[in-house]
DNA sequence: TCAATAAGTGCATTATATTGCACCAAGGCT
DNA sequence: AGCCTTGGTGCAATATAATGCACTTATTGA
C-alpha cells in the first residue's frame, strides 16, 4: 500500500515543481531508471534512496504514531 | 541520519512495549538478524521491511512537507 | 506533420539487503 | 558458581534493489 502510494505522491509533487524525471534523477543522484520505477510503484526502495528522492521535492520521511483509520 | 535515528526510535518504542527483539521478529515476520541490524542502524532497510517492523509497534511511515528548521 | 522531449519497459549486470547459523558477552536469577 | 535470557557479531548464501542500455510509446512545440 505504502509503496504504491508513495510513487503517486512523488510524481504529483514533481509535476507541481515542474521538473522532469530526468531532472529529479540528476538533482537527487538516483538513477533515472529507478526514479521511473519508484513513481510507478514497481519497486520497494531502500529508505536511503527514498530520502534522496524526497529531499529535493521538499518532502521528508517520518515515523508517526498510527491513528486507527480515519 | 535517518537510518541511524530510526533504529533508536524502534528500539525505544520496543522497550516501551516491553517486548524483545525476538518477539518483534516473530510478530513482524522480519528475521531477528535484520531486527538487530536495523536497531543498530547498520543497514538501510527497504520501506517494506521497515513498515513490517513499525506496524506492530504502532508506528507508521509517512511523507510530510519539510519545514525549514523552525 | 515532424522533430524533440519526456515517460515507460525489458533485460542483463552489479550492488546490497535479508536471512540463517554459529558463536560470544552481559545481566538476571536460583 | 552455574543457567537462562537477551542482545550483539561475523560470515556465507540467497533475494532483490539499483543501474545502464537499448528501445518503444506518448506528449509537446514549432
Amino acid at each position: 500500500m505504502f509503496i504504491q502510494t508513495i510513487g503517486k505522491q512523488i510524481q504529483k509533487r514533481r509535476k507541481l515543481l515542474k521538473i522532469t524525471q530526468s531532472d529529479l534523477s540528476e538533482i537527487s543522484g538516483v538513477s533515472l531508471r529507478t526514479i521511473k520505477a519508484i513513481e510507478k510503484g514497481e519497486v520497494n526502495p531502500t529508505i536511503e534512496i527514498l530520502s534522496r528522492v524526497l529531499g529535493p521535492l521538499g518532502l521528508t520521511l517520518t515515523t508517526t504514531e498510527r491513528v486507527k483509520h480515519e
